[in-house]
DNA sequence: GTTTATTTGTTCGTATGTATT
DNA sequence: AAATACATACGAACAAATAAA
């Protein structure tokens, strides 16, 4: 049997605990962080470890620094809906303790599925496809609806049931998901998804197309989602200088 | 007299190279690169040095890589717009080999500035703001709106024609910019902006809401900019595991 | 299925360079 | 001009995940 791994990385420690320090108040914005020599001081370890910890929150969007100057506290936006952009429906929800239920509306094999995703999957024509078409719920409103259009070889024995859960811990048993480029478009609602939505027509909505690819760049699938551009908003950090 | 930084810091010229190796496809997707011990050996440097290069590939969005596997070659979204999200503007109007234009609408004192502009801005009540009003043009077509609110020390002794040129540069003469906050979201067009953006109304924009920061965390400018919806779209890559 | 080799991950010590105050 | 703080770079060693034998 294995044992479990309790030991993290020292550095996950120590932005762990510098992370700790922020959410408390120790170490505040508009105030410059104890030096890195300082800090390797501190904690007891090399400055390597204490610049791959703040390296690690500079990722995050939780400090900033400059050089000669010192690392600072980067101000949070008002509500934090993760590192960046749309992701993470389901952790979300949970971060706010709302609930969230996953609607499965629809699962088929598509025969002429169109360019553009034969395209996107780099497939050959005519390869048949599967629509996977699932609406996301919180606190009893709708909220998303995605399509999803995947090759047989992911969905093989699978049914509608299967796709309540997550869909990438689905997907990873067979490939190892490695990351997903995305395009964020404002629309206007369609009739379809009007009803789906629970928008009247003319509203206007957030649509998001994405593909996701394994390490080696194969694509996974394509995605296609709506969000009620009412309840939704879609947040970024721009860092100026990138040390 | 100093002499000129023509030497490169070392990660920077192997990234450049491995860069460059990218683009002439002598590194592809799909392949995994030659291992980081190898790279060493071959640029002649620690390992340390060539997986700091590789770091800020990634972060860039170039490559990605999986502890025991090996570092890939990123697909490239079709159309790459930067590092992400909507800015640098007239960069991406150059890129693409367009003429880029900015107009500015109006420049002028307000009096009574909406209370969500003081807040974003942390300033007391009642303290008079400027807003600057601009308009970017792509090939002979409007593309963007932009409305940004500055407390009285930015704009001190500044003119209409003083804010074609680049605000940023303008700004950092004054104070350092560090980050900003940004929120996307899906609206209808207004009458105001109908006219502005050469839209007809009841199509939709995207409307991104920002508050640029410096170091010390000082918000220095809040802006509302709108994107025509058939002309901009937003492009952001997410990455699944963060190494 | 176990072992071995490969590949990335973590960490230290040390030294020197460069920007800022 | 000096002190402080971050940036770059090397060498070395061991850990952990993965793939190949």
């Amino acid at each position: 049997m294995k044992e479990k791994k309790t030991t993290k990385a020292k550095f996950d420690q120590v932005s762990a605990e510098i992370e700790k320090r922020i959410h408390e108040g120790i170490y505040v914005s508009a105030q410059k962080l104890p030096s890195e020599y300082d800090l390797a001081k501190e904690f007891d370890c090399s400055r390597l470890t204490i610049r791959k910890a703040i390296d690690d929150l500079i990722k995050k969007n939780i400090l900033v620094k400059h050089r000669g100057k010192g690392s600072y506290v980067m101000t949070q936006p008002k509500i934090q809906s993760g590192r960046s952009g749309l992701q993470g429906f389901t952790e979300a929800a949970k971060a706010y303790g709302k609930t969230s239920s996953t609607e499965v509306i629809s699962f088929k094999k598509i025969n002429e599925p169109a360019d553009e995703i034969i395209n996107a999957l780099q497939l050959e024509e005519d390869t048949p496809i599967y629509e996977l078409v699932r609406r996301r719920i919180l606190d009893n409103e709708p909220m998303t609806v995605e399509k999803i259009y995947l090759s047989e070889y992911y969905v093989k024995g699978l049914t509608k049931e299967d796709f309540i859960g997550s869909l990438f811990q689905l997907l990873e048993e067979k490939t190892e998901i490695a990351y997903s480029h995305q395009e964020v478009e404002a629309i206007l609602v369609k009739p379809e998804l009007s009803k789906l939505l629970d928008v009247p027509m003319g509203d206007p909505l957030l649509q998001v197309h994405s593909v996701t690819y394994a390490l080696d760049a194969t694509p996974i699938f394509y995605d296609i989602s709506y969000y009620r551009s009412d309840r939704y908003v879609f947040k970024t950090t721009l860092t100026r200088y990138n040390h």
